[in-house]
DNA sequence: CAGCATCCATTCAGATACTG
DNA sequence: CAGTATCTGAATGGATGCTG
């Protein structure tokens, strides 16, 4: 397979952006990842990716994520437009969260982490010396 | 493998570590982002995605980065199989490193992290209440 | 050259207690 | 019901000094 000659990277936009020496809140990487960060924020995106979900659907979905944390999450996807609030007036109150359209191409987002992840277990990558047989990760799922 | 309805999430495999309630290393999606977890890791894959590069060669690539912190991410990287040691003899040491075919399997991965950072600059997603369009961005322009 | 050891500042997650 | 405020321990990142 014959590498590129004048191209940087496989995969990666031919962007400015893409040749940036140190982290930057501006990079679109850093941008996504900066959406996910932390532990629980995908499980509460794969919740919201089923559908709406109020503040204690969620917590039941997650019983062992703490009402502190999960306030964090939201708060954080909110911010990074993932997802939207509607708060209900009246008596219980109930607060009920849903994505946004970006919020939902997290999707195939998500998948692509999914499906290198789940590649691992299966491919041999102990004893791998040589790059070229570069086979693409085809897993069905999907 | 014949798993294709998906039952609960678009765009999520109908696998059952699709559905753990709490974050656990075997999910495949807490997998790839342990691979990617910390500041810097993005970074040093997109370097090593343009080739083989010594210790020094990464270095130099990204000034800002210090010696500890790419040793760990190094460590972290060959642990997760996404590059490999070559430690050649004699002196001056001098230890290349280069992605795995799972390394270059990488490039997919960080392209949908790209592809959703960067649509959001443009797009609508302030008056998100709507969801309808699902479109996967594939710009692969680089 | 290519690291490892040690220390320190900052960030993060979880627990607990309280409120509109 | 749906949060906020505060605290503690753990993990992380970065600086400095040393070594095969």
């Amino acid at each position: 397979m014959a590498h590129q000659t004048v191209r940087y990277a496989p995969g990666l936009p031919d962007d400015s952006r893409a040749a940036v020496a140190e982290p930057t809140p501006s990079c679109p990487v850093e941008i996504t990842l900066a959406a996910l960060r932390g532990r629980w924020t995908t499980l509460v995106v794969r919740e919201l990716l089923k559908g709406e979900h109020t503040f204690t659907q969620l917590a039941q979905a997650l019983p062992a994520l703490s009402d502190k944390v999960l306030t964090d999450r939201l708060a954080q996807l909110a911010d990074s437009g993932v997802l939207v609030r509607d708060r209900r007036p009246g008596w219980p109150p109930r607060t009920s969260y849903r994505l946004t359209p970006r919020g939902h191409r997290l999707g195939p987002v998500l998948q692509a982490l999914w499906d290198w992840g789940a590649a691992g277990g299966d491919t041999d990558w102990g004893a791998a010396e040589n790059d070229s047989g570069r086979g693409a990760a085809e897993d069905d799922s999907g």
